[in-house]
DNA sequence: AATGAATGAGACTTCATTCAT
DNA sequence: AATGAATGAAGTCTCATTCAT
């Protein structure tokens, strides 16, 4: 069912290529070369396929933040009350700031872009959006809300901490911000 | 107190420079020449007075979080009491997210740079550590490190949001964090 | 007539869409790519249509050239006699000057590639040639050859100048020249 | 006395350069690469000297039009009265018209980027405005109008024309366009 | 101590053309 | 007959760095 005629998976390759690199590099590193050479796809087909750098780095974010979510998905949808929910919540945490390096520096870049681009802050803020509809099923919005920010800070705390805090800390922090959070009902 | 025998300033010059360019476009879109016209030095100064682009940038955010360590301490370091504390803690967040969109951006860009580089950790975590000693004065260690944290969230969330959260819902957050943390005495 | 079976009109397209391009651009900024985007054709049509750039702008100035000729033709083949004759010169040469951007800029462009290149030589020698034809019907060779020089000169003057010269002054010079020709008879 | 401390006459070599390319290959064809090869500089050097393509067109431009404007002064500086000033208008038509293809070729080129930019038709209008106050030593006002237009058709056609046409019919046309043209007093 | 001149490397992008379909 | 996909070549331009002064 491809549309095209010869490897019609290139796109997705050189969106991987591009999130490897800049994992590696920093967005400040980036270039169509070495996206190409990643992808073993040649430069001329950079352009051809994404219409300038700006575009492609759009997309592959994109990409991105649709993994992103799923993470949350798979760790925030599973709870079936508010005491399962806390549990997936710190282990949530510190999946994403002891697991890969690669999502941690990711997410950083996401930011750091979406500081300043609007086109990027709506990924962000679809992201966090996203998040608050899993927290809501067990937490009031005010609550869900409050606990959607202490997670972004107890994991970028716990990534970038000498001595990163230990998981009893993280569900004593989730415990208080809960503690008077009931269903919306 | 001068180094050299002309323009002393030349070196601040260029660092702040530096930032600002950082906080329009990005530091990947940094470049010596563009430094050098913002600071009205000729370009040959650059690489005299900096051994290279990177010595350049870690001396700029060392700068930057000079800066902001002194944002935090003008807040943190006034309450006589944890209730006071709290209010100074909220203003914080609210500073910080609502400010200048200088320093919400160049914070991401350090970030980014201290997820890769430890030499920028270290610069995040002093900054860290000296926010926490602040926080240590009216609640415990622990409490401090899971505000500590939420500071971090509330602010990003705020920043990022599409409709940022009111200054109620940032107290109520700090108020069950603090609840059952007294001073350690 | 069509001699494809689908849109036999795409050739006379592509090359009017050519030729707007030129206008606009230069011929220095030409490609296939625009060309086919401002004709609404598939880029692969282009070379399939015109088996190269050369051709492509040949056949293009082939139509310019008909197209100018047949102004000329407009202007030069209804007088009646040398005073209609000298009127109608001095409209040609107002309305070559001050009309459409478009046909001067065309019109030096094909100057420019027949200064060099044979081939478009023979088109504007071709244009010399017709002119020359219509101007005899009222002059003597001589004469006429003498007064195509000078529309050309004048037109171009009017065009470039920063204040052109009025049309009193056009049919002062234009008596000038033919004062003595009488038709050869 | 020169500024730098090498090679002060590389930017005029540039230049020559660049008008020999597009004498030879039109500014269709003129690229960095081949001006900086032709002139035995490094690519780099070429946006190091010239801010961009257009800058160095539009100086090196410049640089032909002083030479066609001393090749105006050598003919029409020299005439003690209009009839010596007949003959030297007449050398210069067929001097320009004969002589090497490379000024043909150029003036054709600037005429082309003069009927579509405002900065060339300055230069342009620059070489008319010098080429009348010569005529004007000789001719009414008027008439060296006139006779400025009569040089460009004239100098075209021949350059142009199959046959080009002799230098009887060139005196004869300027002899009837100045005829009645005395000068202003 | 300080800098203007210079350049090789590499950045992004456009392009004419080829080819499988 | 016609075209979307693809790419190697080349385009302009920016840059960090070196070096003579």
């Amino acid at each position: 069912m491809a549309t095209g005629h010869t490897d019609p998976q290139r796109r997705e390759r050189i969106l991987a290529a591009t999130l490897d690199l800049i994992a590696d590099e920093g967005i400040a590193r980036v270039s169509h070369r070495k996206i190409a050479a990643r992808a073993g796809v040649p430069l001329g087909s950079m352009t051809y396929h994404f219409s300038g750098m700006d575009d492609l780095l759009r997309e592959a974010f994109g990409r991105f933040t649709d993994h992103i979510v799923a993470v949350f998905d798979a760790y925030l949808s599973a709870p079936a009350d508010p005491e399962q929910a806390r549990a997936a919540v710190a282990d949530l945490v510190h999946v994403l700031s002891e697991g890969s390096q690669r999502d941690l520096v990711l997410t950083q870049e996401l930011y750091t872009l979406a500081a300043r681009q609007p086109a990027y802050r709506e990924l962000t803020q679809e992201w966090m959006r996203r998040s608050r509809v899993h927290l809501e099923k067990h937490f009031d919005p005010d609550t869900a809300r409050q606990l959607d920010a202490l997670i972004e800070g107890l994991t970028l705390h716990r990534a970038l901490a000498q001595e990163p805090h230990g998981r009893t800390l993280t569900l004593e922090a989730i415990a208080r911000i809960t503690a008077t959070g009931a269903p919306a009902r």
